[in-house]
DNA sequence: ATGGACCCTGTGGCCGCTACAGGGTCAAGG
DNA sequence: CCTTGACCCTGTAGCGGCCACAGGGTCCAT
């Protein structure tokens, strides 16, 4: 069989919702493998390329850091393995995605708090400023009249 | 009245918990006033720095950006302004934190999902992989046996 | 005088892109 | 044939918010 005609990086940027310099960015740090050149050196991609690229996009979306795309790119190739691998990456990610909503969920709590106590007044008597600032004792700042 | 004992750069990093290096950088993009130097120009800081330094960081551990926390300072500075601005930008960040909640929490359901599916096989039939990967139809990739 | 703890400036790295600058290539239209 | 304009190439710099050096200077106690 013939081999497939090969497309542009900009094909593949419109196909994959991603922009030229990232797709670039991708082969630079070995989440997407160089193309073959054209005589003119432009890059030509083919059905694998898309394939690859819709799959770093979508993990990137479910929020992977390219290093866990990276593991995972390597894990999905070894059709044959256990996926237990694969699991132990889907799982520490979630884990931490659970500890940031945590963390905000926390941060929410203490801004809304905030956010309850200003009584509109002046800078000087707001809750929010106060909170913001250091206790340093009741008596203000020495300089003060 | 004498003025007060000056102290170091490294002084002021263990009562604030910060680095050395982080102060340096955030006197640099203008959120900690330059202090005066010693005779071996070496920083020295006083009172208001430590109070300024620790808004800073309190700030920051609520999750409010370096240009957030330069507004905040100058709004916290006017004290007899009224304090709607520092209320909104409390607002504002309080909004995003609160998109960012809700961004997490439809990733978590997806990563949940996703892991859920898992049947603990081969890769090859990996439902993680497989939500991953493109779908090309239902044919599979043309070179497969 | 010396050692060690501190301080100084300046630079480069982290993540994941994004946005240039300054060129080359290619197909269509005049 | 030549120009125009859309695309492509490499390389570099920037974002935020630091952190970690390297290669020096300073200070205080012994």
């Amino acid at each position: 069989m013939p081999s497939e005609i090969p497309f542009s990086i900009g094909d593949l940027a419109k196909a994959t919702g991603t922009k030229v310099e990232t797709i670039r960015w991708y082969e630079r740090v070995g989440v997407l493998a160089a193309p073959e050149r054209t005589s003119g050196n432009y890059r030509a991609y083919g059905a694998e390329h898309l394939e690859r690229l819709s799959f770093v996009r979508r993990a990137r979306d479910l929020g992977f850091s390219l290093d866990q795309v990276r593991d995972l790119l390597q894990l999905a190739d070894d059709r044959n393995q256990p996926c237990d691998a694969v699991d132990r990456v889907a799982r520490e990610h979630l884990e931490e995605v659970e500890r940031k909503i945590a963390d905000l969920e926390a941060l929410r709590h203490e801004l809304r708090d905030l956010i309850g106590q200003c009584r509109h007044g002046t800078v000087a008597e707001c809750r929010i400023v106060q909170a913001l600032s250091p206790q340093l004792g009741p008596a203000g700042t020495s300089q003060e009249a």
